[in-house]
RNA sequence: GGGCUCGUAGCUCAGCUGGUUAGAGCGCGUCCCUGAUAAGGACGAGGUCGGCUGUUCGAAUCAGCCCGGGCCCA
C-alpha cells in the first residue's frame, strides 16, 4: 500500500468536495471545532437572518462564503467561534407570497378568507424552500449550527422583543404619530414601495401657479408665489418652503407684488408685463406669515397660530415652479417631515377614500381627482391664480386597481429614533467599515437625514406590537412577555390559544404571541372601568433582524441569557450586501444604542465587510424575469465549492459588485486549484516511487535520518528560498486576514502557489526523478533528495493550513493524504514548525494528528526562516532567465538545444558573485554549459541614467527636469564609470555644479541591436549562439530522449516503470544515440540500449527529430 | 433631483499616502517545454488611465467641473 493516496486527476471536484463532506459529518468536525476552543477567547459572530421563502442565489453564496472565512480562520487562530444561524420570518414580503398562492388579493381578501388560516399559511410558508437553503449551506462548506437556530416568530424570540419594546415606551422611544405612505384611495390600503415601484405611469397633471397674500395683504399687496401639480392638496396647504440661501425678487405685476425665486422670473412670467422691483435672500423670508387659500380648516384651539407661514427647506430646486413650495404635511413626505421639525399641523381635508371631506364647501365630498378643475377654477375667480398649464410627469398608479396612489400621513407606531441620533452617530463612528467610505459615506449620510422608525405595519404576520390601549385611548401600556399579561389586573383570554390549540392539535405552539390570538387577551384599565386592548398592527420585520443580539437568546426571560448574551456582545464580526444598510445594519445599530446606554461603543458589532451586487457577465444585476439568472446549485454541482469559493475571494474586492458566470469561475479554478492539485499531484507521484514516508515508521530507509530533513541552513538555495516564500505568505496572509482583506490574502496564495509550481517544481524536478545512489542514503545527492521531499511537504502541509478558512474542501483533502494518513496512527507526530529556526519542519515537536485541517492550529511564520535578500535574488535570477528564454524564442533556438555560454550583464555589478551562486539553476534553466559575467559590456549594452525623482525631486524641486536633461545629454557610460569608481558624479546644470551620489540616480542597462540579447530592467542577457557538432549531438540526444518519453506515454507505462529500448535510424540518429547511451538509458529508464537493431516482438515507433528518421523499439520489462 | 460608488488593454480586475517605461489573469498571435500530461511555460500585439481645467519640478493617483454606468433615496 503506498503512503500516499495517488491523486486521481481525472477527479471531478465535486465528488471529491463530496468525500470531504462526509468525512466533516462523520466526524462532527464542525462540532468539534468548537469543542477544541472550550475556555478560549470567544470571537463573536452574529448571523444576519436569511428569509427562507426563496431560492437562495448566487449573491447569497457570496455572502455565506465571506461568513464562513473569517469565523474558519479565526478558530484556526485558536478562538472558540459559535455560530448561530436564525431565520428571518415574519413580514410583507412573506405575506405576499401567501397571497399570491392563495389569490388573495388586499387586506379585505385575507379577512374573508380568514386570519387564523392566512397566519398559519405564513407560517408554514417561511420554511418552504428551506431544504434548499441548508443543501447550499452544506454545498458550499458553510459553518453554521442550523440545529439551533433562531427563529424570529418563536415565542421567545417575539417575547424578548417585546421586552426591548416596553424599555424603549419606557424611555418615551416609542409613540404614536403620522407617517406619509402612499396609498390607494380605491383599496384603502397603504402600499409598500415595491407596489409602489410596480405602478408608475406617464400622465398629464395639471401645473398652476397660485399666489399665497401675505399676512399683511390688505396693505401690501404682496403675496408668495407658489407652484404645484396637486391642487387637491392645496386646501390642507399650511405652510410654504423656500431656499435660505436662494434670492428671492419682489415682482410687479400690475398693482400686485408677487415674491419668487429671482433666477425663475423670466421663465415664470414670459411675455407677462412685470417689474423686478427688489430682491433679498430666501433666509429673510422666513417667518413670514400669509391667509390661507380655502379658510376651511378650523383646528383645535392653539393649532391655526402654527399654520401658514414660510420656512426654508433643503429640498426647494429652482428646477421648475416659482422656488417657493405649497407645504401639506398630510400629502407628502418631504412636506410631512418639514412640518414636524416647523411645527406645522397636519391638515387633512381628504379622507383615505379619496374624497374631499365635509368641511370643504361645495367641494366637500369630490374625488380628489375630479376636484383639481373646479378647486383651479375658483382659485381664478378669487384672483389667487397667475397662470395655469399642463405638465407631463409619471405618476404612481395601484398596480392591482389601477386608481392614481395618494401620498397620504396615516397614523402609527414610531420609534424616537431622532432623538438619540447623535449617540448612534458617535457609535457608528467607532464601527470598521469594510471599505471605509459606507462609515461616512452611504450610511454616515443617511444617518445624518435620520427620521423617527416607522415601526408599526397594519398588517397580519409579524410581532405584535406590545402596546395595550384603554378604550378611550387615555392608558397605554407595554408588555414585556405572556407572564406579564397574565399578572395584570383582570386579564381574560389568555385561554383563547389554548382552546383554539384544544380544537385543533396541529396548531404550532409558538403562534400564542401572534395575532390573532394575542388580540384576544385583554384586562382592566388603571380607572377600573375600561378594558385594556391591544393596538392591533404588527411591528415592522426589521426591527426583528435589529434585535438579534439579544432575542436570538431569548433575554431577558430565558433562563441563562444574561450570561449567553453578555458572552457574545458585542460582535466582532458582521457581513452583508450592500442593501442591508438601510435594513440590518442600521436595526442593528440603532436598537443597540437605544436600548445598552453603558455598552461602550461600539455596539453591537465592531467590524463589518459589506459585500458588492454579485451581477452577471455584463456586470447587469441578475433576475430571473431577464433571464440571466445563474443557478449557483448548476456550478456547484460541475466545478464544485471550493471552485465558487475561490471565485468569490479572489476576482476583487468583496465590495466591488463581481460578475459572476460559469467562465469566470472555471477561470479562478484553473488558476489557483488545478495548478496545486497538479503539485500535490507530482508530490505524491514521487514519493510514493521512491518511499518517502513523513512518519519515518516505514521501512528501514529513513530511520537514519534526522525526520524532518536536515536543518535549513544545510539546505540548497532553491529549498532555503521556497520555505523563506512560505514563511512570508504565512505572516502576510495573517496580517490581511486579521485586517479583514480578502482579496489581498488570496492574492498572496496564489502568488505562492505560482511561485511552488512554476519555479521551485520547475527547478527541482531533477531531484525527485533522480535515483538514490545508496541504500543508506548518505550520499549527498541523496540527503539533497530527501531535502527536496521534505522541503515540498512541508510547503504542501503548511500550504494547506494556510487556504483551509479559503477552499475547506481541497484543504482538508490535501491534509488527509499528506498528513493523516501516514501520521494519523496514535501516537504519531503532527507537524508543527519549531520556534528555533534551526528545523523547519521539526517532527520531534509533533503531537497529536488532527482528525481535520480544520481543527489545526493557523501557521506561524518562522522570521528566521525568512531571507529577504535571497527572495530578491531568485526575483532577479528569474527575470534572467526570461530574459534568456526570450532570446532563444527570438533566435528561434529550442531550451531543448545547449548553448555554450550565455553573457550576463547586470545592471548592479556588485550583484555579480549574488548571481553567481545561482549559477548552476541558470545553466539549467537556460540549457547553456558556461555562465560568464561581462563588467565592462559595452560591445553589447547600452546605459541609462535617469534620476531618482523620489530623492531628487524632494532635494531640488524646479530643478528636476534640468537634471533630468542633463543625465539625457550626459555620456551614459562615462557617468557609469564615474559613479562605479567614485560613487557619484557632478554635472553642470544652470551654471551650477550639482553632486548625485548612487543613491540618487538609476542606472539601467539596454541590450544593443544585432546581439542575440534581451534586456531588462536588472540584467543584459546575451547568448552564444555558436553551435559546434558536440552541442548539436547533445541537442539531438534530448530530442531523441524526448521521443522516447513520448513512446513511454503512448504505452501509458508507470512512471517508474523500467524498459528495454533500441533504436535504428540514420546513421547520425545511431550514432548520437550510442555516444549518448548513458544519458539517454538513465533519462528513460531503460536497462538496455540496442542501437541499430530492433528485436522481434518490441513496440515500435517511427521517430522523426532533426529531420533525422528512425524507428524506437520499447519492451518493458 | 440628491447621496454614495465606479470609469485603467478586447474581457475581468490590480495599482498604498503623486515620482516619469501603468501591471496581472483570460482571450488573441507566435513559439517552447513535457517522467505534473484533458497540465505547464515564454514572448508579442493591444492603453489619449472617461473628458476638460487646475495644483505641482512631476498626476492614473490630489482638487474642481463635466460625461457615462451602477446602487440607494426622492
Amino acid at each position: 500500500m503506498p503512503v500516499f493516496e495517488p491523486v486521481d486527476t481525472s477527479l471531478k471536484f465535486p465528488e471529491a468536495e463530496a468525500k470531504i463532506a462526509a468525512l466533516w459529518k462523520d466526524q462532527d468536525v464542525f462540532q468539534q471545532s468548537l469543542k477544541l476552543r472550550e475556555g478560549r477567547p470567544t470571537w463573536v459572530f452574529y448571523e444576519g437572518p436569511p428569509t427562507a421563502n426563496g431560492r437562495p442565489h448566487p449573491g447569497h453564496v457570496l455572502t455565506r462564503v465571506v461568513k464562513d472565512l473569517f469565523p474558519r480562520y479565526k478558530t484556526m487562530r485558536g478562538f472558540r467561534v459559535p455560530r448561530k444561524a436564525g431565520w428571518d420570518t415574519h413580514g410583507l414580503p412573506v405575506e405576499i407570497e401567501v397571497e399570491k398562492e392563495l389569490g388573495l388579493s388586499g387586506k379585505g381578501d385575507i379577512e374573508k378568507y380568514g386570519v387564523i388560516p392566512f397566519v398559519r399559511k405564513c407560517m408554514e410558508s417561511v420554511f418552504k424552500y428551506t431544504a434548499d437553503w441548508e443543501n447550499l449551506t452544506e454545498k458550499i462548506g458553510f459553518w453554521i449550527d442550523l440545529k439551533d437556530a433562531y427563529v424570529t416568530y418563536h415565542q421567545s424570540y417575539v417575547e424578548s422583543v417585546w421586552w426591548s419594546l416596553k424599555k424603549l415606551f419606557e424611555k418615551d422611544l416609542l409613540y404614536k404619530g403620522h407617517k406619509v405612505l402612499p396609498c390607494c384611495p380605491r383599496c384603502q390600503t397603504a402600499l409598500s414601495s415595491h407596489e409602489v415601484g410596480l405602478g408608475y405611469k406617464d400622465v398629464e397633471d395639471p401645473s398652476v401657479f397660485v399666489t399665497f397674500r401675505a399676512e399683511d395683504w390688505e396693505a401690501s399687496k404682496t403675496s408668495f408665489l407658489a407652484w404645484t401639480t396637486t391642487p387637491w392638496t392645496l386646501p390642507s396647504n399650511a405652510g410654504l418652503a423656500v431656499k435660505a440661501d436662494t434670492e428671492y425678487a419682489h415682482v410687479k405685476v400690475g398693482d400686485e407684488t408677487l415674491i419668487m425665486a429671482a433666477a425663475l422670473v423670466e421663465p415664470v412670467m414670459g411675455k407677462l408685463k412685470h417689474e423686478v422691483v427688489k430682491s433679498e435672500p430666501g433666509s429673510a423670508l422666513v417667518g413670514r406669515r400669509y391667509l390661507p387659500l380655502f379658510d376651511w380648516w378650523k383646528g383645535a384651539p392653539g393649532e391655526r397660530e402654527k399654520a401658514w407661514k414660510v420656512c426654508a427647506a433643503e429640498f426647494v430646486t429652482l428646477d421648475t415652479g416659482a422656488g417657493i413650495v405649497h407645504i401639506a404635511p398630510a400629502y407628502g413626505a418631504d412636506d410631512y417631515a418639514l412640518g414636524q421639525r416647523e411645527g406645522l399641523p397636519v391638515i387633512h381635508l381628504v379622507g383615505p377614500d379619496g374624497r374631499l371631506k365635509p368641511d370643504c364647501g361645495a367641494f366637500a365630498g369630490a374625488y380628489f381627482k375630479d376636484a383639481d378643475k373646479d378647486l383651479i377654477k375658483d382659485l381664478r375667480d378669487r384672483g389667487l391664480l397667475l397662470k395655469r398649464e399642463n405638465y407631463k410627469h409619471p405618476y404612481p398608479h395601484c398596480w392591482r386597481c389601477d386608481a392614481a396612489l395618494i401620498l397620504y400621513a396615516r397614523e402609527g407606531w414610531f420609534i424616537r429614533t431622532t432623538r438619540e441620533i447623535g449617540r448612534v452617530i458617535e457609535n457608528n463612528k467607532k464601527i470598521q467599515w469594510l471599505p471605509e467610505h459606507i462609515r461616512d459615506g452611504r450610511f454616515g449620510n443617511f444617518l445624518e437625514t435620520n427620521i423617527d422608525w416607522a415601526l408599526s405595519r397594519e398588517r397580519y404576520w409579524g410581532t405584535p406590537l406590545p402596546i395595550w390601549v384603554s378604550e378611550d385611548g387615555a392608558h397605554m401600556e407595554a408588555v414585556e412577555s405572556l407572564k406579564d399579561l397574565a399578572g395584570k389586573p383582570g386579564v381574560e383570554g389568555l385561554d383563547a390559544f389554548e382552546k383554539a390549540q384544544a380544537a385543533d392539535p396541529g396548531l404550532n405552539t409558538h403562534l400564542r404571541v401572534h395575532k390573532p390570538w394575542i388580540d384576544a387577551v385583554t384586562y382592566l384599565a388603571p380607572d377600573g372601568k375600561q378594558r385594556m386592548k391591544r393596538t392591533p398592527e404588527v411591528i415592522d420585520c426589521w426591527y426583528d433582524s435589529g434585535a438579534m443580539p439579544f432575542a436570538q437568546w431569548g433575554y431577558p426571560h430565558a433562563q441563562g441569557s444574561l450570561d449567553q448574551f453578555t458572552q457574545a456582545f458585542p460582535a466582532d464580526f458582521i457581513s452583508e450586501a450592500i442593501d442591508q444598510t438601510r435594513g440590518w445594519f442600521y436595526s442593528l445599530l440603532a436598537e443597540s444604542t437605544l436600548l445598552f446606554d453603558s455598552a461602550p461603543p461600539p455596539h453591537p458589532f465592531k467590524t463589518c465587510v459589506v459585500l458588492g451586487h454579485v451581477c452577471d457577465e455584463k456586470g447587469e444585476k441578475m433576475s430571473k424575469s431577464k433571464g440571466n439568472y445563474i443557478d449557483p446549485f448548476g456550478i456547484l454541482a460541475e466545478e464544485g465549492a471550493d471552485a465558487l469559493r475561490w471565485f468569490f475571494y479572489s476576482s476583487n474586492h468583496p465590495w466591488t459588485s463581481s460578475r459572476f458566470s460559469r467562465g469566470n469561475v472555471r477561470e479562478a479554478q484553473k488558476e489557483f486549484l488545478l495548478k496545486l492539485r497538479n503539485v500535490y499531484s507530482f508530490f505524491v507521484i514521487y514519493a510514493n516511487i521512491d518511499g518517502f514516508d513523513p512518519s519515518g515508521g516505514r521501512g528501514p530507509d529513513f530511520q537514519r535520518y534526522r525526520r524532518g530533513g536536515r536543518p535549513l541552513p544545510e539546505r540548497g538555495q532553491l529549498d532555503r528560498w521556497i520555505l523563506s516564500e512560505l514563511h512570508q505568505t504565512t505572516s502576510g496572509v495573517r496580517q490581511r486576514l486579521d485586517d479583514y482583506d480578502i482579496y489581498g490574502s488570496a492574492q498572496q496564495l496564489n502568488a505562492f502557489c505560482e511561485s511552488l509550481s512554476n519555479w521551485y517544481l520547475q527547478r527541482s524536478r531533477e531531484r525527485f526523478w533522480r535515483p538514490w545512489r545508496g541504500e543508506d542514503r548518505l550520499h549527498d545527492d541523496d540527503k539533497d533528495k530527501l531535502d527536496a521531499y521534505w522541503t515540498l511537504f512541508e510547503c504542501l502541509v503548511n500550504f494547506a493550513k494556510l487556504i483551509a478558512p479559503f477552499v475547506p474542501f481541497t484543504a482538508d483533502e490535501l491534509w488527509q493524504n499528506l498528513v493523516r494518513r501516514p501520521l494519523g496512527n496514535a501516537g504519531a507526530p503532527v507537524p508543527k514548525p519549531s520556534d528555533s529556526g534551526a528545523t523547519v519542519v521539526n517532527l520531534d515537536k509533533f503531537a497529536r494528528v488532527p482528525e481535520s485541517v480544520h481543527l489545526a492550529d493557523y501557521p506561524t511564520a518562522d522570521p528566521q526562516a525568512v531571507d529577504c535578500a535571497l527572495g530578491e535574488e531568485m526575483a532577479l535570477v528569474r527575470e534572467i532567465v526570461s530574459l534568456g528564454r526570450n532570446v532563444r524564442a527570438a533566435q528561434k533556438l529550442k531550451v531543448r538545444l545547449p548553448l555554450a555560454k550565455v553573457v550576463l550583464v547586470l545592471a548592479d555589478a556588485e550583484k555579480t558573485d549574488i548571481v553567481r551562486g545561482h549559477e548552476e539553476v541558470l545553466r539549467e534553466a537556460l540549457n547553456v554549459k558556461q555562465v560568464e559575467f561581462a563588467r565592462m559590456a559595452e560591445q553589447y549594452v547600452s546605459y541609462k541614467v535617469q534620476p531618482n525623482f523620489k530623492l531628487i525631486g524632494a532635494k531640488y524641486r524646479d530643478l528636476v527636469p534640468k537634471i533630468k536633461q542633463a543625465l539625457k545629454d550626459a555620456n551614459a557610460s562615462h557617468l557609469k564609470g564615474k559613479f562605479d569608481s567614485d560613487g557619484c558624479c557632478v554635472l553642470r546644470v544652470d551654471q551650477k555644479d550639482v553632486l548625485l551620489n548612487q543613491e540618487e540616480v538609476e542606472i539601467t542597462i539596454q541590450a544593443k541591436e544585432g546581439y542575440a540579447a534581451a534586456g531588462g530592467r536588472g540584467a543584459v542577457v546575451v547568448l552564444d549562439t555558436h553551435l559546434t557538432p558536440e552541442l548539436e549531438a547533445e541537442g539531438f540526444a534530448r530530442e531523441l530522449v524526448n521521443r522516447i518519453q513520448n513512446a513511454r506515454k503512448d504505452l501509458d507505462l508507470k512512471y517508474e516503470q523500467r524498459i528495454n529500448l533500441a533504436v535504428k535510424g540514420s546513421p547520425r540518429m545511431e550514432e548520437v544515440a550510442r555516444a549518448f547511451g548513458e544519458y539517454i538509458r538513465r533519462e528513460t529508464l531503460a536497462t538496455e540500449l540496442r542501437v541499430g537493431e530492433m528485436p522481434e516482438g518490441w513496440r515500435t515507433f517511427d521517430v522523426d527529430a532533426e529531420k533525422e528518421i528512425g524507428t524506437l523499439g520499447l519492451l518493458a520489462e
